[in-house]
DNA sequence: CGAATTGTCGACCAATTCATTCGAAGGTAC
DNA sequence: GTACCTTCGAATGAATTGGTCGACAATTCG
């Protein structure tokens, strides 16, 4: 291999598809290489360890989902249709990675207080974003808030809240109608009456 | 509770979800008995061992399976719908049972012989399904056939060799576009120029 | 060329996991 | 009381698995 970053990545992406399907223990090295079509010890080559791969994957799944937020909200115009856009996009995502959660939940978050540092830094984020559409909407007399700030700490609040009923038990009905269905309760509750 | 048989099937569905998710191998009795708010060893009570439940997942779904197809070419007319909804509905199902096929093209080959024996009684019902739907086919004139015992084999085989090449990698596009494009293909060879 | 560096791998190990066993015991019917 | 059904915690022995190490090709560099 010409660039050794490079590989690095491929073993992310390729590794990020089996942990979020079988989560972080289920998850073999051998079963890494093997889809890499190499052997096990080469890929510590790479990586000091599974959990050093595994915090290179949600970092860069991260990434990603910054990216499709920013893009969700950018391309729509009104207030409704931009928190509608954003808080779709988010639980889609976090659909992918309840699976991660799935393992981190488990018994060794000792080791993973990397993702604590991920979802702090996420989170400060998230509330600049929905701070910013509430404000907004605010504005064009949309939304009926008096402060946009504890608003949108409130709305985060929800929306974390949501996490966990939400993909706990994903069976019966498919993620999207219910969230719509929420949806629809959080902006009758939120919209201006006209 | 009651009835132990009861118990059984409540064991046979919650153990068939888990399976169907993470594969045979990858599968613990421990999530199996805590699925159902159990200790581990109280499945023993039920079931001898893990491979003595796979087997009989396996087998209620081949009976969910027998009755999905059955029903499939009631529900409609034409021989083309006929064929197209089973085979629509033949290889939806192998979705969800391929990553039995997964935990088991492993390496345990040896003890899963049962499976041979459902999948050898299986093939008989689908080539004499196939062949009726081809026969009736050939009598309306839709289908263009001589003998409808040769093309409903040929069938058979087209349909057992898309398992793998449909299954082995569903990554990018839905197995349902695919698939029914692959059925134009079929119709095409098959259904009567006029 | 030869030597240093890069990349790959098989064999091995220690720790853990997991299927399975077993005996105890709670519950219920008689 | 006893006989039965059901559940479970603890123990175990075998298998799995994350990780290590030295050997080895292959490539680069001088």
């Amino acid at each position: 291999m010409i660039n050794k970053e490079e590989f690095r990545k491929k073993i992310i992406i390729s590794a990020g598809q089996i942990f979020s399907h079988y989560g972080f223990k289920k998850t073999t090295m051998d079963e890494i290489a093997k889809a890499l079509k190499m052997g096990k010890s080469s890929i510590y080559y790479y990586f000091e360890s599974k959990e050093d791969i595994f915090e290179a994957v949600v970092q860069y799944e991260a990434n990603i989902l910054r990216n499709e937020l920013t893009t969700a909200i950018k391309t729509v115009e009104s207030p409704i249709d931009k928190m509608r856009s954003y808080i779709f996009v988010r639980m889609k995502s976090f659909e992918k990675l309840s699976n991660y959660y799935n393992a981190i939940f488990d018994k060794n978050l000792d080791h993973f207080d990397f993702i604590e540092t991920i979802r702090e830094k996420y989170d400060r984020e998230e509330l600049a974003i929905l701070r910013l559409i509430i404000y907004h909407g605010a504005r064009k007399k949309v939304f009926n808030v008096v402060n946009s700030e504890y608003t949108a700490m409130a709305v985060q609040t929800t929306l974390k809240g949501l996490e966990v009923p939400l993909f706990w038990k994903k069976k019966e009905v498919n993620i999207e109608s219910r969230l719509n269905a929420i949806l629809d309760v959080l902006f009758y509750g939120i919209v201006k009456k006209r």
